[in-house]
DNA sequence: ATTATACTTGCAACTCAGTTGATTTTGGGA
DNA sequence: TCCCAAAATCAACTGAGTTGCAAGTATAAT
């Protein structure tokens, strides 16, 4: 993904500079091949350089604003991030009841389902979010 | 729902007894027409009666591990619950951006879209969750 | 009826992801 | 070079949910 996509023009579009921390967390979303969570994108920065965890969740919480990023709520006090470039359109995602890993799932033909997935008259839709759970095959290898 | 469901007789089959906590939780559960927060839950046991939040949280969290009820992550920090009893199947929600409700949509025939949501060969699929997001018609009429 | 036992609730203290507000640093333009 | 806004940092906080243990309560055994 992060082959793709030029990070620094694309914060220089949305009227960013291209700091360190804000190209570290979008070539580690780039780079992922699942969603991490922030604890996890926060441990990667760290790897390569000093940061505050209060850079890291004002950034991704600026970038999901912009819809740079999705910000995906599976499962309870911990949210997962992916990149939310043009190469990585929305798309369900799995994650497994042991390990809890995140996979993305290939897209499907949402916009098929989106009519019979409307709410009470009046309500807009602006989005569908879905979650497969099950046991990965990893998990499923170990029992 | 509440009026279709034997709640005492339910917690029997379970082996549980039927706790006046547990009755609330359940009565409360069976009431709503919306999924509930544990905060919600919570305020409405204690227009009844005195109880400490440990106890709806731990019933809460044993009624999800025997399927009673379903927990939902909809959004980042809290959980959601609704009754997972015969009449009320798995279905898809609908939560407000705005006001942050959630609303319970009509079945769809999840199993229709089952086999497109596989994840890689040897996943195991346990069930699917569905979210719509958007902007509820009282939100809609406010802004 | 009385004791033993397991189940249930309560209480206090804790965890931990995420947030807030105030302060310091940085980097690009005048 | 100086200035100022943007960016990063720090410490302290928030709040949903959890843990461990004590106290209460119901059911079973004697």
């Amino acid at each position: 993904m992060s082959d793709r996509c030029n990070f620094s023009h694309w914060l220089a579009l949305e009227g960013l500079r291209a700091t360190p921390v804000r190209l570290a967390v979008l070539e580690i979303l780039g780079e992922a091949t699942r969603a991490l969570r922030a604890q996890e994108i926060l441990d990667l920065i760290r790897t390569r350089r000093r940061v505050n965890k209060v850079t890291v969740y004002r950034i991704l919480e600026d970038f999901t604003r912009r819809s740079m990023v999705r910000k995906l709520s599976l499962e309870g006090r911990v949210n997962h991030f992916e990149l939310a470039c043009e190469h990585h359109p929305p798309h369900p995602h799995f994650q497994c009841q042991t390990c809890r890993e995140v996979q993305c799932l290939e897209p499907v033909a949402l916009n098929r389902m989106w009519t019979e997935l409307q709410g009470p008259v009046g309500n807009r839709a602006d989005h569908i979010d879905i979650k497969v759970e099950g046991l990965c095959h990893k998990c499923r290898d170990i029992s």
